[in-house]
RNA sequence: GGCCCCGUAGCCCAGCCAGGAUAGGGCGCCGGCCUCCUAAGCCGGUGGCCGGGGGUUCAAAUCCCCCCGGGGCCGCCA
């Protein structure tokens, strides 16, 4: 691969290397060759035939090189495997546990990786877990090649959502009272069952109202105030059966309340000035709420360096700054009584759009930075967050891994950076967006307490796991059976999130996740254990094989090797792409390589020392590739399974 | 209504940005392989007007235009 791109970039006069790599392919599985290049864009005309004639003279010098033909504008190339055998196990020897990330890196880039950032009021769902896993990948692979990684959560504490749920919480007593009620709840579960129930209290309450004043007029706006009322309490009730002794104290102190709406957007404001006792009471309820998301996020592998809360951007002067700057804004502007930054001059510039990547011909309305009651809005507090992370970290890339349908918002603050000065901030944004995740046959919603948490799906994979490896009569000591079941259980949900482009949904049937059918992390686990086994048996096993290929070389050995010496091409494809992905695929390509091979060449009764030495030294090198890619996914290798 | 994303076998997906060889995998279905390193494996078979139409090109799943279908966004919510 080198040496082509080397011979190519020299011949061809052509300077990025990027640019050759990528053109590089797998020839048609009826050519036969090893690599392929179609070289036909660079040599039209005689000058073009020449080159040509000149490069496969110098590729054919190479010990690398066994053939090097043109055909059809392309051109193939079958490798010395030998040569090719003794590159690879160098590279394994000099990189050691590094294999893989280039022995040096242009240049260390710093970057921020900002994920997960859930909402408190509730656990962390399916969804959120797409974003935990792709931002928890990417930060991992771009560390692993060498890069400065700083992970951050940002913790959305401002706002509607919490106001809900410390109102609710208030009225249930302290902190002490809370830790009473929740006894033998996870934390985040027991705070996601009161905002909700706090939620539909607060409507109730405010529908009754508009009831008694349209009751008068009657009519159709009545009648749907009514069923509107109907639905609610049937909500209610179910969430009644989860924990009634809360749902009594709460409904009962909530509808003595004259005004429960009042109080919650009273609430919002007291809050964002960091007023007591309300101020104390939001922090002991998102402290409550992030010690259960952190339990989840713990079994889920995902670390992070900073928490951020969002109130601390508001007391601290930032958000406040921001609005200061846009005010003196040439696209400061009022829209109705509130504060706001026109930004649709500046998106019509293509200049500008190019370098904050706003997509396609995306229209961009005003961004309203603070209602007419003085509160501030999320994208405002947003914009401070985003030169937050730039001023702390001077990163060179700011990935914020997104839902997709935030696209707007999300490029409304880049251009509200830009607009407000923060070019800098604004061109190192990069919105990491994903699709929805879907479960077949129910809909999640936050607020009717009604979603499928990360928990309850790992603990069915778990019970899944378990039960596979009951049917395969595996007896482990109890411990190590849980502790297998629940590294295949994280391992199978992480893969399965970020295998598929992340701009498309994805539908999770728990039921198709458990079936480990394919590429799944189940499967390239197994290889793993496979593999551990094999060394386990062969007890010492050599790093680097006394002589390569020592017997000629099987099929589907060579196409082990080779793919076991592609993985930093493909490591470096997926970090320059952030595309976690192509790892994935790799992977299922690597696993089943080995699983042909393994079925076609025993290792273990191989007679030959040398031929046998060898092929040990292939496992521990396929062992090792499997590992360093399966660690970046977050899925744990097992020794056995 | 405007805008964004997606559309590839019965189902799920890769390839598209940066056009090149006979469009690749997986699931499912049918049939094989455990006296031998873990059968969560392997082998064989089955299945495609690449959503439709037009254009650009020596060459289009890939680029451009129109249309259709699915999802999302257009809020003093996040």
């Amino acid at each position: 691969m080198d040496l082509l791109v080397g011979v190519l970039s020299r011949r061809l006069s052509v300077g990025d290397r990027w640019e050759l790599e990528r053109l590089v392919a797998e020839p048609p599985r009826h050519v036969g060759a090893d690599l392929a290049f179609p070289l036909m864009r660079f040599t039209r005309g005689k000058a073009g035939r020449d080159m040509v004639e000149g490069i496969l003279e110098e590729l054919r010098e190479s010990p690398l090189v066994a053939r090097a033909e043109l055909v059809g504008g392309f051109l193939n190339l079958w490798l010395e495997p030998r040569e090719y055998s003794r590159r690879v196990f160098e590279a394994l020897s000099t990189m050691g546990e590094r294999y893989g990330a280039p022995p040096s890196l242009g240049r260390r880039l710093r970057v921020v990786v900002e994920h997960t950032s859930a909402n408190p009021v509730h656990p962390i769902h399916v969804g959120t877990a797409r974003n935990t896993s792709l931002g928890d990948t990417l930060a991992r692979m771009l560390h692993f090649y060498g890069h400065e990684v700083n992970r951050r959560f940002y913790v959305d504490d401002v706002g509607a959502q919490t106001a809900y749920l410390a109102y609710g919480l208030h009225k249930l007593g302290g902190p002490g009272e809370w830790r009473r009620l929740s006894q033998g709840w996870k934390p985040d579960h027991w705070i996601g069952l009161v905002y909700a129930l706090t939620y539909q209290l607060v409507e109730l309450a405010g529908l009754k109202k508009r009831i008694e004043e349209a009751r008068r007029e009657g009519g159709e706006e009545y009648r749907e105030l009514v069923s509107q009322q109907d639905r609610l309490v049937s909500s209610l009730a179910r969430l009644r059966e989860r924990h009634p002794e809360v749902f009594d104290r709460l409904s009962r102190a909530v509808l003595e309340d004259p005004d429960p709406q009042a109080r919650v957007y009273e609430w919002i404001r007291l809050y964002e000035r960091g007023e007591e006792p309300v101020r104390g009471i939001v922090r002991s309820a998102v402290e409550m709420a992030l010690e259960g998301m952190r339990q989840t996020l713990d079994r889920l592998g995902a670390v992070f360096d900073a928490w951020d809360f969002e109130s601390d951007l508001v007391w601290g002067g930032l958000v406040a700054e921001i609005l200061a700057r846009a005010r003196q804004s040439p696209y400061y502007t009022l829209h109705k009584e509130a504060e706001a930054l026109d930004l649709g001059r500046l998106a019509e510039d293509p200049e500008v759009r190019r370098r904050l990547r706003i997509p396609g011909a995306l229209e961009v309305p005003p961004l309203i930075l603070r209602r007419s009651d003085g509160s501030t809005l999320y994208t405002t507090r947003d914009i401070a967050y985003s030169v937050k992370k730039y001023q702390e970290t001077k990163a060179d890339l700011i990935v914020n891994v997104v839902g997709k349908e935030q696209t707007l918002p999300q490029a409304q603050v880049r251009l509200a950076l830009y607009a407000l000065g923060y070019q800098e901030v604004a061109e190192r944004m990069l919105h990491y967006s994903y699709e929805m995740v879907n479960l077949p046959g129910r809909k999640m919603s936050s607020r009717r307490g009604e979603i499928v948490t990360v928990d309850e799906v790992l603990d069915s994979l778990r019970e899944g796991a378990l039960g596979e490896m009951q049917a395969r009569g595996m007896d482990y000591p109890k411990g190590l059976r849980e502790e297998i079941a629940e590294k295949i259980a994280v391992g199978a949900l992480r893969y399965f999130l970020v295998s598929v482009d992340a701009d498309k949904p994805l539908t999770l049937d728990l039921r198709e996740v458990l079936d480990f059918n394919r590429n799944t992390a189940p499967y390239i686990q197994y290889s793993y254990a496979r593999a551990s086994g094999i060394l386990r048996r062969a007890g010492q096993a050599p790093n680097e094989p006394p002589s390569h290929d020592p017997a000629g070389t099987p099929e589907e050995r060579w196409h082990l090797l080779k793919l076991v010496g592609q993985y930093p091409y493909r490591l470096g494809r997926a970090v320059a792409e952030l595309r976690p992905e192509y790892l994935v695929e790799y992977l299922g390509r690597l696993a089943n390589a080995f699983h042909k091979w393994y079925d076609t060449d025993p290792v273990l009764s191989e007679e030959d020392p040398d031929a046998r030495a060898y092929k040990l030294a292939l496992v521990g090198a396929l062992r090792r590739v499997l590992g360093s890619a399966m660690r970046i996914l977050g899925v744990e290798p097992l020794e056995r399974m």
